[in-house]
DNA sequence: CTGAAAGCGCTAACAT
DNA sequence: ATGTTAGCGCTTTCAG
């Protein structure tokens, strides 16, 4: 059976508050008692019950990571990166898929909390901004703006945009077509208003079409698109996964990629270079999102003093070959 | 502060036995009792807090999965099926990224057995096999086979791969490449075997090269084997992320797919349709085995009789544009 | 320096 | 039908 600290105490000849002190280095023990118990806990293979330990300390070592969905290409990289730093912190991560639900959202955040995780790292929110504020635990907004009083990492969306379009227009794109994001969701929504700026600024002319993040949709917009503005020779896709739709719906309408339409994507997941030819798009620094999102969170939970609350990433525009 | 079962039992005016009883539906409650815990409930916003739950039950509600990389692109639908059916059960899943590394797979399953997690569904294996029989907790293999004991799901990936094989020679190809996945990985080797059964009774030309499920090996793998088998006029790729790479070396020597050289691809994962040319593949039921996994972790958990251990997917050939 | 004992929130005998 | 109480395994006063 499991070995518990009671007979860890009993082995050593102590009680169990001599055990529990050198278990956590507190208090005095004297050398030989400390010994003793050393010796007793590798003999009996003892390892202490978090179940226990949460109960008492109302913390459980675990955090939260509600996202999306993890089957959307840019989630693995950044659920990586929660899990190798949590990892690293002795936290161990519950993962959780809402579909951008309402609905599951609430399930979860009901569920975690009972099992006392110690915070949570969002990369969704459907529910109303405020009501996050009244759940008093530890959270990190990434990829995702709730609250200001919400810790959060994104990446300079808006800035990228501006690269992107900027890009197509150098590379002599004249009609440019927009596949914008979720509408709502801010990071899209940021890019939409990256690329309308810079759109207007240089005069060029323009289309946009509403897309979620699915490789189908942007198919299916794109060739509708085309059917009303054949002229378009360049496409900011909000998504790297929406530009590969893209690239799929230019391939059914027979146009060259780059010579007739030119494409850059958003996200720089490991898709983009898989793709022939392989696609120019705005990199984000996912993997160090994710770290410096879950750092921010276990700086919360152990009390750390964060200095500050917003943290902005700088993308980078990666040239291959669709442009 | 949180509301616990001494409070709705002063609110209600019961002991906590009786709250107990009609939180878990057990033993005789008068109608009256129960009303007013009820009643009690809502007014508290009570929840009951799991970790005591836990300690008392030994049980947590939380599953396991470990698994070697959440980014290799095989593993985010599996997990995605793991957590869709463990949520609809009620369970949490956490999630673990061991890189195949024997390490970090033992720490995690020390983890999460100090976590009381009800079970494990184990996707990765380096532990000598014996060793799992220890851990008493249910456990399911995964595209793994670990030993009898242990219900196990997988694909036919001896029968599969020899379709491959078979649909390359149909294509009229004459000398064969396997891009063979890391062996000692019970499904890689069996695609291995599967390749060589039918190459050998076909009496057709091959060779074979080792490789991780990383592209980029598969790449430089794949320009080795052109410069000393310049013939090769088909390859089979043990996994569609291996055939990517292959597709990029190809791409690199000037060599036209599906004109100079076929490809066949295993998995069936998004990816395949986004390549261009998309992918002919060996598409596996990866969501379902995923559901079906968890499907038997829970009954183990549940007590539930498992009437057989051992359940292979079939695989189907999807033939799209590489050959 | 060490031990006894209370308590974290909940469940399940055992009484009544 | 309901309450009392003893744990689940651990931590932490509080005495000594």
């Amino acid at each position: 059976m499991m070995t518990t600290i009671k007979d860890v105490a009993n082995y050593a000849n102590v009680s169990v508050a001599t055990v529990s002190r050198v278990l956590n280095n507190k208090g005095y023990i004297s050398k030989t008692a400390e010994e003793a118990v050393l010796k007793a806990i590798k003999e009996l293979d003892y390892r202490p019950n978090s179940v226990a330990r949460s109960l008492y300390h109302k913390t459980s070592n675990m955090i939260g990571l509600l996202m999306p969905d993890i089957t959307n290409p840019f989630f693995p990289e950044l659920a990586r990166a929660v899990e190798d730093v949590a990892m690293s912190y002795g936290y161990t991560v519950v993962f959780c898929n809402t579909d951008e639900e309402m609905e599951k959202e609430k399930t979860y955040f009901e569920a975690l909390k009972q099992k006392y995780v110690d915070g949570m790292i969002l990369t969704t929110s459907n529910m109303d901004s405020t009501k996050y504020d009244e759940f008093d635990i530890p959270l990190v907004a990434l990829d995702r703006i709730i609250s200001e009083r919400i810790p959060t990492v994104v990446s300079e969306n808006k800035k990228g945009a501006m690269e992107a379009t900027q890009h197509l227009i150098e590379r002599d794109c004249k009609y440019i077509a927009h596949l914008r994001g979720p509408v709502g969701v801010r990071p899209a929504d940021d890019r939409y208003n990256g690329f309308i700026e810079i759109a207007e600024k240089e005069g060029i002319g323009y289309v946009t079409a509403d897309t979620q993040f699915s490789i189908e949709l942007a198919e299916e917009k794109t060739l509708e698109l085309f059917q009303s503005h054949p002229e378009i020779d360049g496409i900011f896709a909000s998504s790297d996964v929406t530009a590969a739709g893209a690239m799929h719906a230019l391939f059914k309408l027979n146009k060259q990629v780059p010579q007739d339409v030119k494409i850059v994507g958003f996200d720089g997941i490991p898709l983009g270079t898989m793709l022939v030819p392989s696609l120019t798009t705005i990199q984000q620094s996912i993997y160090k999102m994710g770290e410096k999102a879950t750092q921010l969170l276990i700086d919360q939970i152990e009390q750390k003093a964060i200095d500050t609350y917003y943290h902005e990433f700088p993308t980078s525009l990666v040239v291959r070959h669709t442009t």
